[in-house]
DNA sequence: TTGATAGGCAAGTCATTGCTTGCCTATTGT
DNA sequence: ACAATAGGCAAGCAATGACTTGCCTATCAA
């Protein structure tokens, strides 16, 4: 489940591709291949960028549809919301690092 | 910097590990194994945790303190708190799917 | 109908990574 | 002093992952 969404995140040319969903959603396979190649310096090819697509979509944070020949993929940041909480204090942004003695000290 | 933030939430044990600083700040590696062991069934050696505790470390998610032959080892949150936010939409929780059509249609 | 465009599938390569094993150092208790 | 405890270092292994190459299908324009 969140599983699949961090080990997306993972890949530092993922995270670009959602940068630029981010930037403008709804963008073809060849319109990211395009824009990592210019904007960024990375030569990618095809492929590549298709297989982090997917692995994008089986993570929940890009959905897709398709019209005629084109396969439009939108952002979906609804799994990044919950994600981080869990480990962030309820009310605590910061834990003030009480010291503490080991657990069993035998 | 992000970089390594991501690289160490990518693996199932480490979050493991940070879920246990999160419920008791301030544990040896001893202490970590035996939890990950006994709560969860995960059957780890000292050293996979010690390494996992150094990609934790050098992400700046866990900090450590010597004392006399103790390492304890300290939850720190602050690397969470930003990098989520760079996709979450400002102000737009939920971007409302607008259909776009493609950059360049020749 | 033919060719160009947009995309998919599958096998293969190469680097990374998670984990183990073995040995070594430092601190503490008796 | 000696043994037990807490941890570190480094080489080795097996599995995952990112990327490429090659070929194949579907849609649209001429």
């Amino acid at each position: 489940m969140a599983d699949d969404v961090f080990k997306a995140l993972a890949d530092p040319t993922r995270r670009r591709i959602l940068d630029e969903l981010t930037d403008r959603t709804g963008q073809t396979l060849f319109e990211i291949c395009g824009r990592l190649v210019t904007k960024h310096g990375l030569g990618l090819s095809r492929q590549a960028v298709s297989q982090h697509l997917a692995v994008l979509e089986a993570a929940g944070l890009v959905s897709t549809r398709r019209e005629g020949r084109y396969k439009f993929h939108d952002l979906n940041t609804a799994p990044l919301e919950h994600i981080v909480t869990r480990w962030l204090g309820p009310k605590t942004p910061q834990t003030p690092q009480t010291p503490q003695t080991p657990e069993s000290t035998p």
